[in-house]
DNA sequence: GATCAAGTCGGGAATATTTCCCGCCCTGGC
DNA sequence: GCCAGGGCGGGAAATATTCCCGACTTGATC
């Protein structure tokens, strides 16, 4: 049993059962890859990732329960070396920063064409970061000139806090989900508004909308 | 003087210079309209509904200071028999409701044809009640089928302080605004979110934005 | 004209939230 | 080693929210 030549081992964590089963076929059929554990939650997902070792970790970025984002924070903080593509289907830039920030060594949406997500999960494998094209050059494009997103001067859990302020949730709400003391999330409340120069959660309701980062 | 055939006279309130100079140059070509006053906040429109006594007073609904609403609720008070034209850029039938639940004889878009326009004040002059045949299908149509809109359920004060909070005001704002304690914009708070079954100003802002209230 | 429901307005008091300040820990540069 | 920055949360004061209440008006309805 030579290791090298061995296949890909993929964890999915994704809540859509039919998307997993859609993903698994795919991949199934690639040679090389193969799909190792399935989970619908960040917190399965984490338990799984732990027993299971994979090579690459594809994370849904919109679950329930822990975000896909703070399951990318736990997972790196298990293994810096961990590599996980993040998928969701929002095309919003700041996600994509979000989540190469929290730790994922690639993106695709989830319009991608199938075989996006083959090369997508190879080049992972192989220790590189992959981004869709498009997506990459929005990302560079607005580096050199644009104003970059709004969102880019807060940190990974200032952002996923702010997602969730964003969904109508109150700090008790959101430190039950993330695991942390409503003080600390009242904290981060504060501070958010500070940074994105706010006063009040409903401009947070609007300026998420508007970047497409919760539906309205 | 024969009263009688005298031409109608309008007061316009709209903040937007422009506006009121095309609508003006628009209306005084029609025959038997005249405009004898024009202001740019709720508080002058109502100054000057009281000076000038005009037939008929043209409201923007999106007026800083003072809502369009609010500035129509404080004329039908002084005035029950107030003959308002609610013009606004908004389509949704919520504004259109709550415009005719605060007293006004007719509601037209600011998209309408400019004969739309005239035809309304004559209409309104004449004691009639005039809204535009699209919006009027629409508001019959959920009347009799569709479920209401959500917002039926808010009286004209109550929709009002909804606004202003999908807006990002505070109680204290709101009540400098509407010259009300903020103490009672806070119960007004407690009870829309009551009514709307919503428990955080992020769904208020949320709800606002999916129904076009308010924009992102 | 009596009555009743509904809307408007705001006080009182208990709770909850927000804010500002602080310290502690950890990690990644330099 | 040292420092900056992020992450986490306690303390205390300031605000906001909530629930309950009463007063007043208006418009139906009997």
């Amino acid at each position: 049993m030579n290791e090298v030549v061995a296949g890909i081992r993929v964890l999915m964590v994704d809540d859509h059962a039919v998307v997993r089963a859609g993903y698994r076929t795919l991949l199934d059929s690639a040679a090389g890859i193969e799909i190792v554990a399935e989970a619908d939650s960040g917190e399965a997902g984490f338990r799984l990732f732990t027993a299971h070792c994979p090579d690459v970790v594809i994370m849904d970025l919109s679950l329930p329960g822990i975000s896909g984002l703070e399951a990318i924070r736990r997972i790196i903080a298990r293994d810096s070396g961990a590599k996980l593509l993040a998928f969701s289907m929002h095309e919003d830039t700041a996600f994509v920063e979000q989540a190469l920030q929290a730790g994922a060594r690639g993106y695709i949406s989830k319009s991608s064409a199938p075989n996006v997500l083959i090369e997508a999960v190879r080049q992972i494998a192989a220790g590189n970061i992959y981004l869709e094209p498009e997506i990459a050059q929005r990302l560079a494009f607005q580096k050199t000139r644009g104003p970059s997103s709004p969102f880019a001067v807060l940190s990974t859990r200032e952002f996923e806090i702010f997602c969730l302020l964003a969904e109508g949730m109150n700090a008790g709400e959101i430190g039950d989900r993330l695991s942390l003391s409503a003080k600390t999330v009242a904290n981060y409340s504060t501070q958010i508004k500070s940074k994105l120069e706010v006063s009040s959660i409903a401009e947070i309701a609007r300026m998420a909308i508007r970047h497409g980062i919760v539906s309205a």
